[in-house]
DNA sequence: CCGACGTCCTGCTAGC
DNA sequence: TGCTAGCAGGACGTCG
């Protein structure tokens, strides 16, 4: 579910309601997440306190008093929230902090695709995510992400979509930045030209940058950090909006199924280009 | 090596 | 009303 927009919200929410506060125990469910819970983690944790929180790509990171970090995806339904300890749990509860101040920190994720991980310390952390991350979308290198794109022949779905060539972007933001470049999802890397490789750059900057201002985009499950739903759902100009208006030019808007996803497009405003 | 595709999991909705 | 096929903000393993 949640992208980079929406990744970011969450971690703005929860930084001044989980930042200071003490580990006082950890109750974890016996559902297994995408990846398996280590037993030694509960006693490690205990007594640590947060001492900061942020994002890398989709990635939640906690820094732990004593060096520890605290990893978190959330995957497709996954939720990361603060709340008073005597709030109602809610089912498909996997992880809960107990934290000092009466508050609890909470995951929850009904499809189990997300994922919740210990470990020793900063080195380890960013030399994991670092391995499959490219850069965030605020400071895309023009010429790395010019010859990333047309040195490949896969579609330019596919690329946004991968996480290694700009981190953070998913299936609604990709959509949407390719809207705004004004370029067929199934177009191939080998096929653009200079300008457009900066056009899509910069909507793909664009986009992310618009939808954190919204507080993300909240389709079905998703809230921020203070369980707040986000904005800019309303402003989607493509994604989910299979035959009403393209808000450019009127042409009702197509879904077409592209690197396994489902991906929405103008059929007047983005051709797929010819190749030669 | 690269690119395409299946898989993990649960819940909701459209359509019959 | 009841059932089912299909679809959903992601990441990663496997196959050709």
């Amino acid at each position: 579910m949640p992208e980079l927009p929406e990744v970011e919200t969450v971690v703005r929410d929860l930084r001044p309601l989980v930042v200071g506060r003490t580990v006082l125990g950890v109750e974890v469910g016996d559902r297994a997440l995408r990846k398996p819970w280590d037993a030694a983690w509960v006693g490690r944790l205990a007594g640590v306190t947060i001492e900061s929180i942020r994002r890398r790509g989709k990635w939640i990171l906690l820094d732990l008093s004593g060096g520890a970090r605290l990893i978190v995806h959330l995957g497709m339904t996954g939720q990361f929230t603060a709340v008073p300890t005597l709030a109602l749990r809610p089912d498909h509860l996997h992880v809960v902090f107990t934290l000092s101040g009466l508050v609890e920190l909470r995951y929850r994720d009904i499809r189990r695709f997300g994922s919740v991980v210990l470990v020793a310390d900063e080195a380890t952390a960013m030399a994991s995510l670092d391995a499959k991350l490219g850069p965030e979308p605020f400071d895309i290198p023009p010429d790395g992400f010019h010859a990333a794109v047309t040195g490949t022949a896969r579609t330019l779905k596919a690329l946004l979509l991968d996480q290694s060539l700009v981190a953070g972007v998913g299936n609604i933001y990709a959509d949407e930045a390719l809207h705004r470049a004004k370029l067929h999802p199934e177009t191939r890397g080998t096929q653009l030209t200079r300008p457009q490789v900066n056009r899509l750059r910069e909507a793909i900057t664009a986009v992310i940058t618009h939808a954190i201002e919204k507080r993300g985009s909240s389709i079905r499950d998703y809230v921020g950090g203070s369980g707040l739903k986000g904005g800019f759902q309303d402003e989607f100009r493509a994604y989910g909006r299979t035959g009403e208006p393209c808000p450019t030019c009127g042409v009702p808007i197509e879904r077409v199924r592209v690197a396994g996803r489902s991906s929405h497009f103008c059929p007047q405003c983005q051709r797929v280009a010819k190749s030669r």
